[in-house]
RNA sequence: GACCCCUUCGUCUAGUGGCCUAGGACUCCAGGUUUUCAUCCUGGCAACACGGGUUCGAGUCCCGUAGGGGUCGCCA
């Protein structure tokens, strides 16, 4: 039989990052099977499954490339679907009605345990058992006639055809209800995994005061989709060797639930900050560009566009998130940047810099070509002519045509910024600091 | 409280009785390369929760303890 497998969020306007997770791993194992992967879109909740919502839930997908086979299926449409079940299960003797702890809210309908001792094996927990006596009836339909999760949940997967349940760890205690749901539908028990929990950095569960719980979150920081996806794969499973950083072909083809961890697992916004910067890199020079291009409209640069690619080609290397950019490339599209007020304490006012920078200025004026090669060698020599160390020009160099003290290489920074700009930034740098 | 689950470096993990004086990655530290920072290279710090068994031999199997988590809704 075909595999499948399927996401069930919730629409709420929020993806949680565990929900995502368990949808990748979703994902990773119905492709690992040749199976299919399915979207439902459990919508019950009217008051928050609102249209926006569902949107951000398919945009969340879309951007960690989670395709889906087949067309969604909206629970909301499945009601009279379960209702009618709910009948059949009434009429069989193996549900029955009730006003629940005698609370006024009239009768509901309640599903009855079998009786017996309950077991399955777990995909990734192995086997598991539940005793009678500690297990009890449960609502399936609620006094005002709505379905109950459930229900619902266990209706449509045998609608959808699911084989594999695998969802979060919050749900082990479900499956034992649902396997008898199941048993009384008289429907094939598909199998069950349960992915244990993320949890923060102080090790406790994620909860929406934490920030970073939700999808977008991590895309508002700069992160990109493929990383987060690599990540969070392997928050909880490992291929069984070295590998990391691997490609959605590697991933797919390592996937298995055998190999997950069944305890919570924490997650680290550095190791992931770092493995971005992995995929930032191997990121096509033109992609890179038009994020480039789309971070600093955001910030209401404007650039010239040949003059931005030579600069984003300059940061290509060290930028690690997409926020990264604007930070890294802003002096390169102004002339009022900020300077770093200590290193210039340190490194511009000091005896004798007023001098260099003088001379430093006068060497680039007279520069036949000002280019990365030209710049290198007029500097290197004038640090021999002189006498100085390399920090004692560089370091002044830099800080006047940047304002800080790091930054790209310093000659093909250069080159990009053109003798106009490098040589009008030495002359407002020495009247604001040195005269 | 009841029932269930979990426990290897700070973090993610490898490890399925001998190959483990426990490996890798992130972070951190030191050194090297470099005009700076980052990268890169080399090296380093750092863990089997605890206590009992079983066994010639246990991180690996069993029991217990402790700690953590989940569930106990007419939420999903």
């Amino acid at each position: 039989m075909k595999v499948r497998t399927r996401f069930a969020p919730s629409p709420t306007g929020n993806v949680h990052i565990g929900n995502m997770r368990a949808a990748i791993y979703n994902w990773l194992f119905a492709r690992h099977m040749g199976g299919e992967f399915l979207l439902r879109v459990e919508d019950t909740d009217r008051e928050r499954s609102t249209p926006e919502a569902i949107q951000t839930l398919l945009e969340a997908m879309d951007w960690l490339k989670l395709d889906i086979d087949g067309e969604p299926l909206y629970q909301s449409t499945r009601m009279e679907a379960h209702l009618e079940a709910a009948e059949t299960l009434l009429s069989k003797g193996l549900a029955y009605k009730e006003d629940k702890g005698g609370t006024g809210q009239g009768e509901c309908v309640i599903f009855r345990m079998p009786g017996t001792d309950s077991a399955y094996v777990d995909g990734i927990k192995g086997p598991l058992k539940k005793a009678a006596e500690n297990m009890q009836d449960f609502v399936i339909v609620r006094s005002n006639g709505t379905p109950v999760f459930h229900l619902a949940n266990v209706l449509d997967d045998i609608e959808q055809g699911v084989t594999h349940v695998i969802r979060g760890d919050d749900h082990v205690e479900n499956t034992f209800r649902h396997i008898a749901l199941y048993q009384a539908l008289d429907a094939d028990v598909p199998n069950f995994a349960h992915l244990p929990m993320i949890v923060n950095a102080q090790g406790k569960p994620y909860s929406k005061r934490d920030g970073d719980a939700f999808v977008g979150d991590f895309r508002e920081k700069g992160f990109l989709g493929d990383a987060l996806f690599n990540y969070l794969a392997l928050l909880g499973w490992s291929p069984g060797d070295d590998r990391e950083v691997m490609t959605r072909e590697e991933m797919i083809e390592a996937f298995e639930l055998a190999r997950c961890q069944s305890s919570a697992a924490q997650v680290d916004l550095r190791k992931l900050t770092w493995m971005n910067g992995e995929y930032m890199l191997k990121l096509p020079e033109a992609e890179f560009e038009a994020m480039c291009f789309e971070a600093v409209a955001k910030a209401g640069i404007e650039a010239d566009a040949d003059y931005a690619k030579q600069v984003f080609g300059l940061v290509r290397e060290r930028v690690k998130t997409v926020a990264d950019i604007v930070p890294m490339v802003g002096y390169f599209f102004t002339d009022e940047f900020d300077y770093d007020e200590k290193a210039v304490r340190k490194k511009l006012q000091k005896d004798g810099v007023a001098d260099v920078l003088a001379q430093v200025k006068a060497i680039f004026q007279e520069l036949e070509t000002f280019d990365e090669a030209s710049t290198d060698k007029a500097l290197h020599d004038f640090v021999e002519t002189s006498g100085l160390g390399f920090g004692a020009v560089m370091a002044p160099a830099r800080l006047a045509v940047t304002g800080i003290q790091s930054g790209p290489d310093l000659f093909p920074m250069l080159a990009v910024l053109g003798r106009e700009r490098v040589l009008a930034r030495i002359d407002r740098t020495v009247r604001l600091f040195l005269s």
